[in-house]
DNA sequence: TTTTATTGATTGAACGTTCAATAAAAAAAT
DNA sequence: ATTTTTTTATTGAACGTTCAATCAATAAAA
């Protein structure tokens, strides 16, 4: 089987056969022989790619989070609308992409979320992109609202992000993206409605069975 | 040190040096002797009381879920307004209890919630936890509104608070409770806004500070 | 003296890593 | 075209470590 330049191939193959394991019987239990089975190669290979099994598991958690910049980057490249509302709008469905939301990603990042809190070099990844996030989040509402109100309005809306991500990890039949879209959508509404210049009223994406407000 | 009825201490002393010990080293080193040298007694004990790590994890478990539920219970006693807002204020100050959001406490809750995706036996542990949660949620929503609105609400909420919980409990910093608390009540008074019967109105038991603007 | 609680050395299983051996492809030589 | 040599990728058995669990020995209370 040797050919000349494997290496990416096989670092794929490792990346996504981690997930799968981490997806099968969980962090804990994800051991290299398990991995490397899974991805068809011996045990031994691992450590010759990555270092060692920390080296995988660090790469793994850089691709994961490399994949949700890529899909909130997509959609945001993709905007005909430059509001504030449609960026905004670009994140949360990135967030809530096809390839973050599939049961190998979902778990693999609780598992990551957990083990960041004793693992220096993981803390550090998971502290940028929740920098990433909660920076891209202000400076959109910064354009609608003074600058307290924009910051509460991020850390609200990161939290419900996190949060229907966590519970649809967590929930024996999954995330339902489509409701979970809704419920992040309705709440980015009623943030924005108390500021709307009208400019900028429910543009509806989504409708969240609006209301003649208080 | 051989005491008669030394069982009911022992217990708690290993359960809250587990949460400890996973505080500080994460739920991976959290060996059996760890946890032992934290309580000051030796390995073996653990086997003794609990039958094994396995039942000493699922015996703490256990206990944060109790603590959030006699959390919760005692503030929706303690309610003079019975109004639907007011349980569910209850149900989110119990949430950001003080012994719900020490470090210890939150870190062992994250991994737990990790873990539980593959062990059965936490999995229903925090499932039966979940429901309660939502349901009560649900419950009170309801009263306010027709039943698909009250479950949304309730689905909204509950992935607010538990976003937050997440976040605080991965920042470096820790959780800060009050503003948690802050952007729980906010959410939870925009989700009341559109229903309120003038009865049910901003009572406000926290001002959201509301901003002189930039 | 009996009962109860506790210890800690021991055991066996499981893990990650290493490295000499190997096999396949690529390059060079014929 | 064929053979030989070199390079590259891969294997898997062996090693040292670490862990949870066990249990005979022990020490303190009753």
């Amino acid at each position: 089987m040797p050919k000349v330049g494997m290496e990416p191939i096989r670092r794929q193959q490792l990346i996504a056969a981690t997930m799968a394991a981490i997806d099968e019987v969980g962090l804990a239990e994800a051991t290299v022989m398990r991995i490397a089975r899974h991805a068809g190669v011996s045990a031994g290979i691992i450590s010759h790619y990555f270092g060692g099994k920390d080296g995988l598991l660090e790469a793994t958690m850089r691709q994961i989070l490399t994949d949700l910049g890529n899909a909130v980057a997509a959609r945001r490249h993709a905007l005909g609308d430059h509001s504030a509302r449609a960026h905004i709008g670009a994140i949360i469905e990135g967030n809530f992409d096809r390839t973050q939301v599939t049961g190998p990603a979902a778990k693999t990042w609780l598992a990551f979320w957990a083990s960041s809190m004793h693992k220096p070099m993981l803390q550090r990844l998971q502290y940028v992109n929740d920098r990433r996030l909660y920076a891209n989040l202000c400076h959109q509402f910064r354009r609608l609202m003074p600058r307290d109100e924009a910051r509460n309005a991020a850390r609200g809306l990161a939290a419900m992000i996190d949060g229907l991500w966590l519970r649809g990890a967590l929930t024996p039949e999954g995330l339902d993206a489509d409701q979970a879209r809704r419920l992040a959508y309705q709440y980015l509404d009623q943030l924005l409605a108390h500021h709307s210049q009208r400019l900028q009223a429910p543009q509806t994406p989504i409708q969240p069975t609006d209301t003649l407000s208080t």
